[in-house]
DNA sequence: ATGACGGTGTGGCACCGA
């Protein structure tokens, strides 16, 4: 059992690679961010038509995000409860596995742009609402996924600048400190469960041929609750499809569980 | 220090992303 997450940037643009991708990986459950679509443009046809089931929580231009699964969902929660927003971050759902229940959370965190700014506070304000709803989720679940693209690079070995970019966005020890947070509650960063390649990154800059130079960020990641970590075999990094014609700027990140 | 690339909106560019 394969559990996926992907950055799309526009899901209208993105949706044939999107339906390709899911061709050649037939993952059971794929978290999609930035979708940049409201909930009556979402393609729940082709996915269907793709064997998905789909969960979404879309909004105009900007942000939204959805939950494909091979098997049914149940308990969908959009946002994070308890903390007003006008913006499509979050969507959380529950699978049936051969493990039992699994709770899956998908979420597009802040960008938060520059520290000192606005956005950054909105950024830690977000990030504290989402922990106090991870820690709810954990309370209530066993086996809980924590997926997305996180705009942060959690260690210095997840950019290709740590130097030159300490204390920048994605870097400040104030969204580190958040990482860790997260895994504080009790879970793992499943990508460093495994061997991995040095300069393994997630998203590139479109500019300055960011991807042909391989200066990038590992931003987006999939945590794992205790209770599944000895049910992971393997977690990497696809770069296939930022090598297409009109690719995301982000490509996704794909765990395997030992799970049918 | 800035912009570079790409997506969206109701545009002739600005805003946002990371």
């Amino acid at each position: 059992m394969k559990i996926a997450t992907w950055n799309v940037n526009s899901l209208n643009v993105r949706l044939p690679q999107v339906l390709d991708w899911l061709a050649a990986n037939p993952v059971a459950v794929l978290g999609l961010q930035e979708l940049k679509l409201t909930d009556d443009k979402f393609p729940h046809m082709a996915l269907e038509a793709a064997g998905y089931h789909s969960a979404c929580f879309g909004q105009k231009t900007y942000n939204g995000v959805a939950l494909l699964s091979r098997p049914p969902m149940r308990d969908i929660v959009r946002n994070l409860p308890g903390f007003a927003d006008e913006q499509a971050r979050v969507i959380s759902a529950t699978l049936e596995t051969a493990l039992g229940e699994v709770r899956l959370i998908n979420a597009y965190f802040v960008n938060g742009q520059a520290p000192g700014s606005d956005k950054f506070a909105y950024k830690l304000q977000w990030l504290q609402a989402l922990t106090q709803w991870v820690r709810e989720q954990l309370a209530a679940h066993q086996h809980v996924v924590l997926m997305g693209d996180f705009n942060v690079a959690p260690e210095d070995r997840d950019s290709y600048d740590p130097e030159g970019l300490r204390g920048s966005i994605h870097h400040t020890p104030e969204e580190r400190a958040h990482f860790q947070g997260l895994l504080d509650l009790g879970l793992h960063d499943s990508f460093r469960l495994f061997e991995q390649a040095d300069n393994s990154f997630s998203w590139w800059d479109y500019r300055m041929l960011g991807f042909q130079k391989n200066r990038g960020l590992r931003i987006d990641h999939i945590l794992i609750s205790h209770a599944l970590r000895p049910h992971a075999q393997a977690c990497h990094i696809d770069r296939a499809p930022r090598k297409n014609k009109q690719p995301s700027d982000h490509t996704p990140v794909v765990l395997t569980l030992n799970l049918p």
